[in-house]
This record gives C-alpha cells, sequence and structure tokens, in this order.
RNA sequence: CAACCAGGUCGGACAGCCGCGGACGCAUGCCGAAAGGCAGCGGAUGAGGAAAGUCCGGGCUCCACAGGGCAGGGAUAACGGGUAACGCCCGCCGAGAGCAAUCUCAGGACAAGUGCAACAGAGAGAUACCGCGCCGUUCCCCUUAAUGGGGAAUAGGAGAUUCCACAUACAGUGUGAGCUUUGCCGUCAGCGGCUAAGUGAUCGAUUGUAUGUGCGAAUCGACGACGUAAGGGUGAAAAGGUGGGGUAAGAGCCCACCCGGCCCAUGGUAACAUGGGUUUUACGCUGUAAACUCUAUCCCGGAGCAACGCCGUGGAGGGACACAAGACUGACCCGGUCGUCCCGAGGAGGCGGCUUGACCCCGUGAGCAAUUGCGGGGCUAGAUAGAUGGCUGUCAAGACAGAACCCGGCUUACAGACCCGGUUGUAUC
RNA sequence: AGAGGAUUUGUGUAACGGUAGCACACCGGACUCUGACUCCGUUUGCGGGGGUUCGAAUCCCUCAUCCUCUG
C-alpha cells in the first residue's frame, strides 16, 4: 500500500470514537484528519460478533476492501471502521459498497475533492 | 457381504492474478568517522487436533522467607508399574453391561462415633399391632328400669354353643288310686265281685322340649400376664437362604448344604484366586461417607510474560554553575518567569524475554503395555490493534474452529476420508 | 491473564435429599351500564448432559450462558 498503515495506538482510537461517525447496516465509521500525509486505517470487531475466526475473518475482509480500493481515497486521515453483525455473513461485494459509500459521506475520497 | 468393537493417520486439493508477517541475504539508495540506522530488492518459511475451555500437573521469572514439629486447609482413594510431576497413562484384580469383540466404574472404612431413611407398613435399625402357644378370669360394698361407681387380691372383666348332673314345668310311654260305661254273677233295683273299654289324681322311672343352677367338662370368643419372632405382602430396603429335626408355640435352638465374615495353607510383588477350618458361654453385622467423620498418601508463602530486565523525547523533582546582559508581565518601581550542565526514579512508547524443547522422525535393545536405554538424522510460527485474505476456474460440497511465555495431561466441539486388527451373523469354496 | 458469583412460571424471588411455594402479571369467572379497584379460580417452572442415592431443584462432575472485580 502506498500511503497507508495501520492504526495501533489506543488513544487515536479513543479519541476518534468520540467523533461523529457514519453508519449504515454493515459498518460504523469514525474519520478525524491527521497532520501527516499518510492514512492510518484501523479495524475493530467486537466480541459480541462471535468467536475469534469469525473476528479475524470478518477483520481480513474489511482491511481487504480498503486495499483494493485505496486509489480512491484521500490521504492524511486516522480512520477507524467498526463490523456490526450484517458485515459478519455479508457477501464481499455488499461490504464494498457499503464501506465506499461511508467514504463518500465522510469525504474521504477523492472525487469529492474536484 | 452386513452389523458392531478397538487403535492409528489425515482433516479440502490443484492452477492463475492481487496481497500479509517474516529468519536471512544484497556488489542498491540516503544519513553517519565508524558501529549502525532508515528505505528498497530478493526471500527459506508461516496456525490446530483440538490452537478452545482454563480443570489438574510442572518449567521459567520476580517478591517474601532461620530450622523442625503439631494444629489447620486442600486434593486423591482396590493393587502394581510408568513419568519431571499429576487428579494423567498402562497393566492387572473385583463389580456391572453385552451372544461376543469389547466397554463402564470417585472402586478405602458405616465390625470407632454421630446423623438421615419421606409415604406406605405392626415394625426402618429397632419394635411387639395382629397372630401362635401356655396359664388365669375370684371376692366385697353402694346404686339402677337397663346400668353405673368404689375397694381388695399385682392387673383385668367374665360371652356363645354343645355335653353332663340337678331342679322345675309341659308332653309321650309305663304304673295306676278313683270315676264312667259295657258284659257276667249274686236277686229286679240299690249294693258288691269279676272282666273289658274309656277317663285319670298320684308316683317314681324314662324320653323329648323349655327354663334355671353348677369351685362341672369340651369347643369357640373376649380380656389379662408370660413366651415367641415362623407367618402378616407394606416398602428401595424387613434381622443370611433352602430343607429337616425340635418345641406348648417357635426361633441358627440344633443338623446338612450354600452365601458372607474371620483364621490357616498354596499360587501371585500385590489387590486377589483356589482349597481347608470356623472348637469354647462367644461370627451372621440394613443402606447411605458425591452426610459429618475416620484412615492412608501427597501437597500447602504470594504473584503471574500486562511476570521480569533494559532504553526512555517531553514534563515534574533534586544538585551544581552563572547570577551579567537581555526578553516577557507591568504606565513605572518592587516582584515574578525564561538559561547551561549533571543525577536517579519513572508514565506514554520501544527493545529484550521469544522459542533447541522433559522436542520430532527413523532404526534397534528392554518391557504384555504405558514408557525407556542406545545410535543416526532434523529444526518445524514467533506476531504485538496481533500475520493465512480476496477474486476466478475444475473436483468436492465438507465440519469444529485461529497461536500470544513454554511443555505434559484432562474435558468439550467436530463433516468426512484412509489404514491396520478383532467379534458376531450370513453366503460360497 | 487471574479471581468471584449467578441461572427456579412472562417478571422478581423462596426452599432441610421426600407434594416445588409466594407476590405481581396473563387468562377465566364474580362485581359494574362499561372500565379501574376488589374477590375467587386455572395455566405456565428447577439452564443442558451424566453420575451418587430407594429417591436430586438440592450432593458430585462436565458443558453452556450471563454478571462483577483486579491488572
Amino acid at each position: 500500500m502506498k500511503f497507508s498503515s495501520s492504526l495501533k495506538l489506543n488513544h487515536i482510537f479513543q479519541r476518534l470514537y468520540h467523533t461523529k461517525g457514519v453508519a449504515d447496516g454493515h459498518l460504523v465509521l469514525y474519520a478525524r484528519k491527521n497532520r501527516l500525509n499518510v492514512n492510518r486505517v484501523g479495524v475493530t470487531v467486537s466480541k459480541k460478533l462471535g468467536k475469534a475466526h469469525i473476528r479475524n475473518r470478518t477483520r481480513r475482509r474489511i482491511r481487504e476492501v480498503y486495499r483494493l480500493n485505496e486509489a480512491q481515497f484521500r490521504p492524511g486521515w486516522d480512520i477507524v471502521v467498526v463490523a456490526r453483525s450484517k458485515a459478519v455473513e455479508a457477501p464481499f461485494d455488499k461490504l464494498t459498497e457499503s464501506y465506499l459509500s461511508l467514504a463518500r459521506k465522510a469525504g474521504l475520497l477523492q472525487e469529492d475533492a474536484r
């Protein structure tokens, strides 16, 4: 990935949870500008959604959506994506559609800059 | 071939494209005097049989601690072995299930003490309700229509049937005074005698019936005392079982056999098995300890890799130097803040711990086996918001499920495939 | 990672190893013109599986779910 890394610091997660997120049936997305030139993306899957292997698979699929669509995003943001229970069973293209529409709502995509 | 039992192995495969962690390597770029750092490129390799639950046993690390014993707490429980250790494993014994292969069992001690055993049932850890057997059931006083009350004898209340004896009444039979009638005789009558019939007091005998009496008898019943525990069909469980003798009735009271306990012998390391004995006043004992408890063995200081060690920008603290100039605050003065160097603790964060280990594979020796000796070979995840994913095609439709310091077990979840062995049944040769 | 606790009817809760109660709710009936209140009655249960015991909600093991605490 060209300009993205994973978000690891717990206090940044906490800071992002206090912002106003956007949500639909599958996902919840929090975003906030950072002063870097890169995006930092974190994924949260709660213990309520299933056992460990189910949570792992869900997290991988969400990360894969970001990786395949990274070119559409604008750099310089911290992003946290929270999975909801529908996301566990959702097919991959539904997940992609949900992710991109939420990102558009939050103003993270390149096309919004024009 | 079918059904079943036991053990072991695997647990999506192949191909393409795009991706992730990453030991290690690089004659690559930048920084640096160097060590090295950052980036780039290549890249061995990269989840499980349960990684899970966290139920046991250890290793490892830190803190605390002079030694020993008792008490206390916890775990385990036939016996023998294995192991670093275990509550695990193997073998074996006993009990239970199954036609069998085989499987299951917290499987010490209620013969030390305490507790509990609902309902039902006479009785639940001890009884005597019914039953069975023997013996006994008498007398006095007051009172009533029946009855009831009191006292004495230890205590209690005494009924039915039959028989016997006696008494009375009635009836039959017998005897038979007397009376009546018939006939005969003496004379017609009266009267008398004889005969026959009828009636019939009385009498004692006898039979039957009824009533009463009896220190009467028998049987049954009631009550009381004693003996007994065979029977009672209630219960999950009822004082070892079966048969015989015995007895007033009965009983391990006695005998025979069986079961169990105890003792001895033999076999076995042992649990245990087999055989024998159980004599004297003297073995017969309910179940429950996953009830308290007792016995034996073992363990017991605490915490857990977020342990622990190292580095540690900033900020706060302490010390040293300089206290001159300047800046800020302020209308001005006084006053306050701002400097450089060093120190140890330490929050965020980073690094180590971190994978070579009671390890795995092969061969071989010991052992029934668990396991273990020897030899050879191998290195097989090491992440740290946590690496295995997405898409496509073919086959298949297919589970349970994701390491976080590491081992040995246990428990739980699990579609299917394969291998080896065994039992039973059927068929064929 | 390490501790502690709970699970009983729709809800909240009791119980010595021997018939599982109580309150509210629901339903039915009475009262009322109707509803509420009140009275009477019925139904609905021991988280799942195994074991010990004659007998388990209770004792033991195991699994599941939930809650709380510490770092």
